[in-house]
DNA sequence: CAGGGATCGTACGGATTCAAACGAGCGCCG
DNA sequence: CGGCGCTCGTTTGAATCCGTACGATCCCTG
């Protein structure tokens, strides 16, 4: 949206391009704000706060969900933290190599996994966590605090729809012809 | 935020986490759903409509810029799809390895590369778009056009604060201590 | 017209990311 | 109590992703 191309310029090319095919405009606007707000936020708190403590944005979301519930489950971590539990396991990886995080077994159940901060994990989130905030402060700046909180509202609506109704949505999206396996991912043993 | 646990249990953790710490509520909870949102939509999207393609979500937001644009410089199409020139290098050898991209010299200067859909690119898109503006109208479905509009507008307003002043914000906050270069990126040559 | 600084796209290194496969452990049911 | 299905975390493969370094090219100035 930046430098280049003005927002005008972008719409009139759009339209230009999709002049004959009917646009839901406001979902399309809506749907790539949200993206391209989230990066350039993303962007900005790892430049800025992260930076000094070499964290990237996940590996903070990651510390910041074990450090409010002081110890969790690997599943439920990854859950909070938007990120699959295949990749948690890299980023926890990296984390308690670092000493930030500790991994304890489960009581009575063999398969789970416990995370918990370490000491040092803790004060480093003590001493982050004042400057993240000031730094989301900082982007919510233009927006009012009302503003702000029916920002919030409309998110979490839309968060809560995906999560209520979008594995059916994706379901029947994909009944008529099954996906091909992803060009990625493990290949079964031969 | 789904599943284990609740929007207010969440909430009373991080009261009991952070009671005395002041802490701005408003900002917290808009940039945290931002986030939410973003991975939710991007991961519905690419487990509908952009599974049948096999495209991930960067490798359309690059074929949709240059779709809109007809042709246009590799700088340009990062700036606008919010990725790096490095990570653009990637994606375009990918695209362009399954026939849907090309790549041009600029006439005038020898470093420019200009792209652009190749025939097939060109049908993909015409194809997949109204398929991907459907599910921009699912995602947005719980809110009225009215919401729809406004949460863009707010956003807007976030992304152009952070263009605006985000440099000079970065840059006063680590001028006391410039930080160590990170961990990853290219080595010197010894 | 020589050369130094700026800009461009690419190579590279390390970390992240996902989907799928896998193995270990749990629990129900016969 | 034995086995079958389920759940959990980890591994694996391929692709991104970023920041930095680098070589090529352009441009400006002397």
């Amino acid at each position: 949206m930046t430098g280049h191309h003005t927002l005008g310029e972008t719409e009139q090319a759009i339209q230009r391009r999709l002049g004959d095919v009917p646009i839901r405009h406001e979902a399309m606007m809506a749907v790539s704000n949200i993206y391209r707000a989230a990066t350039a936020i993303r962007q900005h708190v790892e430049g800025s706060v992260l930076r000094r403590a070499d964290l990237t944005w996940t590996a903070f979301v990651v510390l910041w969900v074990v450090w409010i519930w002081e110890e969790m489950e690997t599943r439920h971590v990854a859950e909070e933290a938007g990120i699959s539990k295949g990749t948690l396991t890299g980023v926890v990886r990296t984390l308690e190599g670092r000493g930030l995080l500790e991994r304890h077994q489960h009581a009575t159940d063999g398969r789970l996994v416990l995370l918990r901060l370490t000491a040092e994990g803790e004060t480093l989130m003590c001493d982050l966590f004042p400057a993240f905030n000031a730094e989301e402060s900082f982007v919510a700046a233009p927006l009012s605090t009302e503003e702000s909180a029916s920002l919030a509202r409309s998110l979490r609506a839309i968060v809560e729809h995906l999560e209520a109704d979008g594995d059916d949505r994706r379901q029947s999206l994909l009944a008529g012809s099954p996906p091909p396996p992803r060009r990625s991912g493990r290949r079964p043993r031969l």
